[in-house]
DNA sequence: AGCACGCCGACT
DNA sequence: GTCGGCGTGCTC
């Protein structure tokens, strides 16, 4: 072994990241052709020799050290499902984020492609001498010689459940008395929503209090998905599970299954769009960019309504004329159905879609024509950034500055910065657009990095709404204690009278945000996060956002046992009351997280309000973003005031944007628009230069602002988080790495500039019962420095003192809770 | 993670 | 004397 032979490198799928490495196998002859790096193998890892799969990273032609490697088993991919250049963002994922390999492959393929593999033995039919074999091992042979039913051997030789057979059958194949093979079967099927129905016969049941509320339920509306189930009745799925046993409830899977791109009725071709002189212009120096061939970034910066999705498109045209691939990534595909649908029409078959609504099937059938080439148009959300395309002309980014692009589980990266990687292998363009651009990317814009292209004026040259904020401290001293400002409850009535359509806008969901304690005057927490519940009016019950517990609404206050519970602050679902009450005609459409459980419930209310189906709509920020509305001629934000101080460095640049997006809602057709901001803050700059639509002065606040305190983009911030069940551990594990990196910084000798603060708890303590803390460092996120992490983690995860504590490095995300 | 190796206490 | 407790360390 080990004279000359091919080797491979392989990652394992189940390595923890304290022994991610390429660990080198010997190809034997019979793979020698076939295999490729990106194709997973099966493997014998460890001690203990276990099978597993594993990801070849390389090939390398002679390993050189005479090691004896042990032998790649089988091959599990018959084609590569990532190419050469996504193996690249694979190496660096690893680097960058701090994640293995293999989390970084399962990120850029479809789940779908998962594999698990089954082991099954047969003799090998040659002369056994039987006394030279151990007992166990002579039991086995005996077995397999005698059985012959396939699935009888599987069971006998079950090593879960046998685990004392193990050695012996190991021994076996050693001596080449036994062949294993392996089969791979995909881990699962195609998606679907656990269904729950009442069973036949279920009147006979004994049921508990909790049963009978899901029965009652169900008798009322036939079937509900058991997450619906859940969240009305507040029971746990383990309440339906018991249901289930006793007959009284039966449980199926409904598959989900929509057409990708569904029926195409309309055609329209993009030489039929034609741009403005300001829109010329920016086409005509990206394309400038994107013919260059070279590697680049850009950002086309133009105000909500300036047509940035023409350019779009004609960019993309153009490319695929050129002959190359396009990329155009979202914040949230159900949010944009409107642009979906005008690139359907567009470029009908030749675009691919790639978002988490699609069934797992489906994603992967949309996965491999991008892969064959079919499709040369990639239209997704954040994890359509490693699609495999080749030849990538351009990487379009719209509403660069959203929060969904940045992933906030392994691996922790932001979809810009796969595009940059991207197009730096492709020599393509990223084109970032936004009307209020993040801090980061606008400081590259002006600094030269990224060209910049600006679109000064609204589409046919519609005017900006009119913005004003009212000061609700005056509306409360005038004796109005309705959460509805006079001056928007009159425009509100205006508009309705002119039978045209409103926006309100509320970052709360659930009826009240607070609820208290009369007697004790304590707010009414959650035993596992420490924060307050909030009541839920449609179901009755007080539940926690974060971790979704629940308390009957009659519970009496956990701290004195007083059963005067009292809730005030101001929900959504409570402002709808308040806006039925005073227009009683109006037809209200509220949207949040909580009406809209099923993924397709968006696209459908949405185009329901297109169609004037509704006068108002009132919601979460979820509709703030990309929609079109000509009818819209009043935006109403009844308050914003918590999202100024969330405690993160990014949330009045948030702020300003969501503030900004959804005045920009109002007046996009033949109609003039007005916006009402409600706050208790009137003079807050950042309120005022979002009501003056004054971007270019809000960054020239703001980059001040991070300068002086340094903040990105003028350094990089790492966050090293903390979490676990029991406090104590979580601070010394948090005390611990913070002596680590001064320990690292003295015995390596390395010395960047770089500032650490902390460790102290996340600005949300506990959730869902784990202690959270963290560790910030402000630094430059070089090599050196990332090497630092690496070791942080490495330490970390091999010291046993701290097995029940998790820790997480995230470079440039969030901070703020 | 998952397993083997190894060095100590309670059993036939 | 041996079986098995889990603490320690390695995985091509």
């Amino acid at each position: 072994m080990g004279d000359k032979g091919t080797v491979a490198m392989v990652a394992m799928s189940h390595a923890a990241y304290s022994f991610d490495a390429e660990y080198s196998y010997l190809v034997p002859e019979k793979f020698r052709q076939k295999l490729r790096a990106g194709m997973r193998v099966f493997v014998s890892f460890g001690r203990g020799n276990n099978r597993v799969i594993g990801l070849v990273t390389r090939i390398c032609d002679d390993d050189g050290s005479g090691r004896k490697l042990k032998p790649i088993l089988a091959v599990v991919d018959s084609e590569c499902l990532v190419t050469d250049e996504i193996l690249k963002i694979i190496f660096w994922l690893k680097e960058n984020t701090f994640c293995t390999y293999y989390d970084a492959f399962r990120t850029a393929v479809p789940t779908g492609f998962s594999y698990k593999a089954d082991l099954h033995y047969a003799p090998v039919n040659t002369y056994i001498q039987k006394e030279r074999l151990s007992p166990e091992e002579a039991e086995i042979i005996d077995f397999l010689e005698i059985t012959e039913d396939q699935q009888e051997i599987d069971k006998f030789l079950d090593i879960k459940a046998f685990p004392e057979r193990k050695k012996p059958l190991d021994m076996l194949i050693d001596k080449g008395f036994v062949e294993e093979t392996q089969s791979f079967k995909r881990k699962v099927g195609d998606e679907s929503v656990k269904m729950a129905a009442l069973a036949e016969g279920y009147e006979d049941a004994e049921l508990t209090p909790k049963q009978k509320k899901v029965v009652e339920l169900l008798e009322e509306c036939g079937a509900a998905s058991v997450k619906e189930l859940c969240y009305m009745t507040g029971c746990t799925a383990t309440i339906i599970k018991r249901l289930c046993d006793k007959n009284a409830v039966r449980v199926f899977e409904q598959e989900v299954m929509r057409d990708t791109l569904g029926e195409i009725t309309e055609r329209e071709s993009p030489d039929d769009i034609t741009l403005n002189e300001e829109q010329t212009a920016a086409f005509d120096g990206i394309m400038a960019l994107i013919r260059a061939g070279k590697p680049a970034g850009a950002l086309l910066y133009g105000v909500t309504g300036s047509g940035k999705t023409s350019v779009f498109i004609k960019v993309i045209d153009a490319v695929l004329k050129m002959g190359r691939t396009a990329m155009m990534l979202v914040p949230e595909i159900s949010l944009t159905p409107q642009m979906v649908a005008r690139f359907k029409v567009l470029f009908g078959e030749s675009i691919a879609l790639l978002h988490s609504s699609l069934s797992l099937g489906q994603r992967m059938d949309e996965f491999k024509r991008i892969k064959r080439g079919e499709a040369r148009i990639v239209i997704g959300t954040r994890s359509a950034v490693f699609a495999p395309a080749s030849d990538i002309g351009v990487i379009i980014m719209d509403e660069e500055g959203e929060q969904s692009y940045k992933s906030d589980s392994t691996p922790r990266y932001h979809a810009r910065d796969v595009a940059i990687q991207r197009c730096g292998h492709n020599g393509g363009l990223l084109l970032l657009a936004s009307a209020t651009p993040s801090l980061e990317t606008f400081y590259y814009a002006q600094t030269g990095r990224f060209h910049l292209f600006t679109l000064k004026h609204r589409y046919k040259d519609a005017v900006l709404p009119k913005v004003e904020i009212i000061d609700m401290q005056t509306e409360a001293a005038e004796g109005n204690d309705s959460l509805l400002s006079r001056r928007l409850a009159d425009e509100l009535t205006e508009t309705l009278q002119r039978n045209e359509q409103a926006i309100l806008l509320l970052n709360r969901r659930g009826f009240t945000t607070y609820i208290s304690c009369r007697s004790c005057r304590q707010p009414v927490v959650c035993p596992k996060c420490n924060i307050p519940l909030t009541y839920h009016r449609k179901n009755n019950r007080f539940m926690c956002h974060y971790c979704g517990y629940t308390m009957d609404n009659n519970a009496v206050c956990p701290n004195c046992g007083s059963d005067k519970l009292r809730s005030s602050g101001v929900g959504t679902q409570r402002v709808e009351d308040e806006v039925a009450r005073i227009y009683p005609d109006a037809r209200i459409l509220r949207m949040d997280a909580d009406t809209t459980t099923s993924r397709y419930a968006y696209e459908e209310k949405f185009k329901a309000f297109e169609n004037h189906e509704y006068d108002i709509m009132l919601g979460t920020q979820m509709i703030a973003k990309g929609l079109n509305f000509p009818n819209v001629t009043l935006v109403g934000v009844i308050s914003l005031d918590k999202a100024l101080f969330t405690g993160d460095f990014r949330s009045y640049e948030r702020t300003f944007s969501l503030l900004t997006q959804v005045a920009g809602r109002s007046g996009r057709g033949s109609k003039p628009g007005a916006a009402y901001i409600q706050t208790f803050v009137p003079d807050h700059y950042v309120l005022n230069l979002a009501a003056d639509q004054n971007y270019d002065e809000f960054y020239e606040e703001e980059i001040a602002l991070r300068q002086s305190l340094i903040y990105p983009p003028c350094c990089d911030i790492c966050v090293i988080g903390f979490a676990s069940t029991m406090e104590s551990r979580a601070i010394r594990a948090a005390d611990h790495v913070t002596q680590f990196i001064a320990q690292y910084l003295r015995t390596n000798k390395v010395d960047f500039p770089m500032r650490a603060i902390g460790p102290a708890p996340c600005t949300l303590e506990v959730i869902n019962g784990k202690f959270r803390y963290r560790l910030i460092l402000k630094s430059k996120n070089t090599r050196l420095f990332r090497q630092m992490i690496n070791a942080v983690l490495k330490d970390f995860n091999d010291n046993k003192d701290f097995k029940e504590v998790r820790i997480y490095a995230d470079i440039n995300g969030d901070i703020g809770l």
